[in-house]
DNA sequence: GTAGACGTTCCAGTGCGGGGGAAGGTCAAG
DNA sequence: CTTGACCTTCCCCCGCACTGGAACGTCTAC
C-alpha cells in the first residue's frame, strides 16, 4: 500500500508518516519504481502502537527509543516497563504541582471576592497577587 | 539603574528582561543619553508581578492583558479574579486528565509484572501497550 | 493528451519563554 | 590609552509534534 491509503487507515495524515520515518518510529519502507513508498500490514501494526504509546503519554523520542531497543534486541518489554514506571512519576509529580497550583489560584479568586479595588497600589499592580 | 542591575536585583537575565518589554509586559524604560535603560524601583516591583503571576500559572499573554489593563483602566482585580477563575477550571481539567492517564499508566506497568516477553509478537511490539 | 489525484523533496512556521552569539557603542579603572 | 565590563540591536536557535506550501514527478481515467 502507499503513504496515503496508510495514512487513512490507520487515521493520521501523510506528514505524519513521513515525519515519523524521520523521527525514526517507522522504518524506512521500500520504495516503488516511481520512488513512492510501499507499505505493508507492520506499518499499520506500528503506527497503531505509536497511537497507543502517545496515548499512554510517551513522547515520539521515548516510542523511538521502545522501537528501536524491539528491533535490535527483541522484545523490549522491561525496556518499555521501565520507561512507564519513569512516567508514573513524572506523572504523579506533575500532577502534585499542578494540585499546589490550584490551591494558590483558588485562594487568589477567593480574595478576589473579599476585597475591594481602591487597596490596590500602583506598586502591586492588583493586591489579588502578593508580590512579596 | 541599569538593565544589568535590575536582573540581578529581579533574579532574571537581561535578556529575559528585554523579552519582557517586547512581549509588553514591561513598559519601555527611559533612555540614557547613551541609550542605556534606565529604570527604577517600579520596574522591580513589576518584575517581582510578572514572576507572582507566573507562579500563579498565568502565561505572560495573561500577564500583559493584566497590566495592560491595569495601565488603561486603573485596577484590574476583576480582570485579573475572572483570568484566576478560568485557570482554575483549565487546572482541574489537566488535573483530571493527567489522572486517567496515571491510572492507564500504572495498569500498564502491572501488566509487565504479570506477563512473559515470549508472549510478544512483532505486530505488537511489545504487548504491554494494547493496540487494539 | 490532459486533467487531477496522488506522490516526492525541501523549507518554513506554529506556540511558549526565552537563550546564544555577533558586531558594535559606552563607561570606569589603572 | 587600553582593558574589560557593560550596554545596544540584530537575528537565529532550542524542544515538541507536527502542519503548510512550493515546485516538481507519476499514475489513472477519460
Amino acid at each position: 500500500m502507499r503513504i496515503g491509503e496508510l495514512a487513512a487507515t490507520a487515521g493520521v495524515t501523510t506528514k505524519t508518516i513521513r515525519y515519523y520515518e524521520s523521527a525514526g518510529v517507522l522504518p524506512a519502507p521500500a520504495r516503488q519504481a516511481s520512488g513512492y513508498r510501499e507499505y505493508d500490514h507492520r506499518a499499520v501494526d506500528r503506527l497503531a502502537f505509536v497511537k497507543a504509546a502517545q496515548a499512554a503519554g510517551l513522547t515520539l523520542a521515548e516510542i523511538v527509543d521502545v522501537v528501536s531497543a524491539r528491533e535490535s534486541a527483541g522484545a523490549p518489554c522491561a525496556h518499555v516497563a521501565a520507561v512507564l514506571e519513569q512516567h508514573a512519576h513524572d506523572l504523579e509529580r506533575r500532577i502534585a504541582e499542578l494540585t499546589t497550583l490550584l490551591t494558590q489560584v483558588r485562594q487568589l479568586s477567593a480574595r478576589a471576592k473579599t476585597l475591594h479595588p481602591d487597596q490596590c497600589t500602583p506598586a502591586q499592580v492588583c493586591h489579588l497577587i502578593p508580590t512579596a
